[in-house]
DNA sequence: AACGGAATCAACCGCACGCTT
DNA sequence: GAAGCGTGCGGTTGATTCCGT
């Protein structure tokens, strides 16, 4: 026997929430909490709704200070950084993100950041030798530190996939290729130091190098 | 302009955990 | 200690938007 549901799914509405819904859920919070019960929230708010779906609505997008929009470079590295540190724990890696939820990581990862890395990964590691344009012509060898090494928890096709968008034409894993910019110098430049685990994180996070405070506090956290 | 595939992201689902009784 | 319940979490889904053909 399973647990018996938090509500009756037929009877309360899902989807997209309307305006209407989400003025009645933020007055509601905004004056009274949740009242240490979102399952008796929704009828005491008069919303149709589920709890579990009033809370989530409230935590990812109603709060106050949400953060929505493009992600900076600073919290690239900080959730690639957490993320080869305690995995999939989005929460944990959201309570060091201000303004971000766990949602938004969650999915900012799977669609873009996951992404970003395998290209800028494939780029290098497929390739014994790189002719970056905007190293003024420098050939650069590269190698990845292994502690930054997130490939092995991709699929091959995602592998495969991405390595034939970045490299174009070219079939040659080992061929010696320019690789065209598409970003800015200065990205460009942050991910070759990042990937090959040399980045001066001084630079990247301020002079308190705030990436090795944030996952000793991490690592204290979760006595690991 | 129309279509199809890819990308995005809000929302749902089910499970695990912790608290209360 | 066991059962019931609410909460929090990570994985997944599906509607919508974007983009290339």
């Amino acid at each position: 026997m399973g647990r018996a549901p938090c509500c009756d799914k037929s009877k309360v509405k899902k989807g997209p929430w309307c305006p209407q819904e989400d003025a009645l859920l933020k007055s509601f919070v905004e004056r009274f909490g949740n009242g240490g019960n979102w399952i008796s929230l929704p009828k005491k708010a008069g919303l149709n709704r589920c709890g579990k779906s009033c809370r989530l609505r409230w935590l990812n997008y109603l709060r106050p200070n949400i953060k929505h929009g493009d992600f900076t470079q600073e919290e690239d590295c900080m959730i690639y950084s957490l993320y080869n540190t305690i995995g999939s724990r989005w929460s944990v890696i959201a309570k060091y993100l201000p303004g971000r939820t766990d949602n938004d990581v969650k999915n900012y990862w799977n669609t873009k950041l996951k992404k970003k890395l395998l290209l800028r990964r494939c780029e290098i590691t497929n390739k014994d030798t790189i002719n970056y344009p905007n190293y003024q012509d420098q050939t650069i060898t590269t190698p990845v530190s292994p502690a930054l090494d997130v490939s092995s928890s991709l699929s091959q096709q995602e592998v495969s996939s991405h390595d034939s968008g970045s490299s174009g034409s070219n079939s040659d894993p080992n061929s010696s290729v320019s690789i065209e910019s598409s970003v800015d110098d200065h990205e460009d430049e942050f991910w070759m130091n990042f990937l090959s685990g040399s980045f001066d994180r001084d630079v990247v996070f301020g002079s308190r190098s705030l990436l090795e405070e944030k996952i000793n506090e991490i690592a204290l956290f979760l006595d690991v």
